[in-house]
DNA sequence: CTTGACCTTCCAGTGTAGTGGAAGGTTGAG
DNA sequence: CTCAACCTTCCACTACACTGGAAGGTCAAG
């Protein structure tokens, strides 16, 4: 498979394929004589592993620590959920914290609710903000 | 007041004021005969604006915005209005969408709880994620 | 008069996950 | 043989809100 292929195969773009190969997340791929590069279709679980760790939230700094650690021949069952654990922390911290924003910006806004424009006009940029 | 003084009045940078500037959301700032920036008191309301600004999570480029209204000497307070409904949407849409990838983490660390590392040793990366 | 703290401008870099485009080589169908 | 569609590398750029540092000018105390 030649990188356009795999590109449309995998939902992605030959661009980001290259990116992810420049990176460390896919390995060097082999090369035709004339220099393309072609993949077979084992790489497509990597490709599919790499969307679910994007989709829950993961870096490509992350994903890829897992797949080097993959490919070193060891399981990363026990980073993977350490890593689970700490993004499980972080979404929950996110979600606290934008609760607390939106407490605050909803209070803002129901101040805003009843202002006169005439309010407004202090030496103030905004009397409500 | 030198740019110094003032950031250490304001908590914050030199940097930033002239960043700040920079950016459109300070008036240039008056100088004296050698090139100063020199500051009234007056500053500190416009800077306290963008912080509060900043706290409800408007970007610069909004908060800008809002200071070029009040700059043209038309009061803002439709325009903040309006912001702060597009910013309580946007804040609600992102604790739903945290809610979601929540949901499907805590999934994937539950399962991941009970894999033994044999079951990783297939041709897939990581059996659980 | 010197020294150190302050100020000035300008250029470059941070992190994230790519995207855009130029310049040039390869492939395959007609 | 030609031409479009594909591939290659490399560099720059996106958004966001700053931050770091170099090179040089200014101010005030001692």
């Amino acid at each position: 498979m030649r990188i356009g292929e795999l590109a449309q195969v995998a939902g992605t773009t030959a661009k980001t394929l290259r990116f992810y190969e420049d990176q460390g997340l896919l390995l060097p791929a082999a090369r035709t004589a004339s220099g393309y590069r072609h993949y077979g279709p084992e790489i497509l679980a990597r490709l599919d592993f790499i969307h679910r760790g994007q989709a829950a939230g993961l870096t490509l700094a992350q994903i890829r620590q897992i797949l080097q650690i993959r490919d070193s021949g060891t399981a990363p069952c026990d980073h993977v959920r350490e890593l689970l654990d700490i993004r499980l922390a972080e979404v929950d911290e996110q979600i606290a914290e934008l609760g607390r924003l939106r407490e605050t910006i909803g209070q803002l806004r129901t101040a805003a609710e009843h202002v006169q424009p005439e309010t407004c006009q202090a030496g103030a940029v905004c009397a409500y903000l």
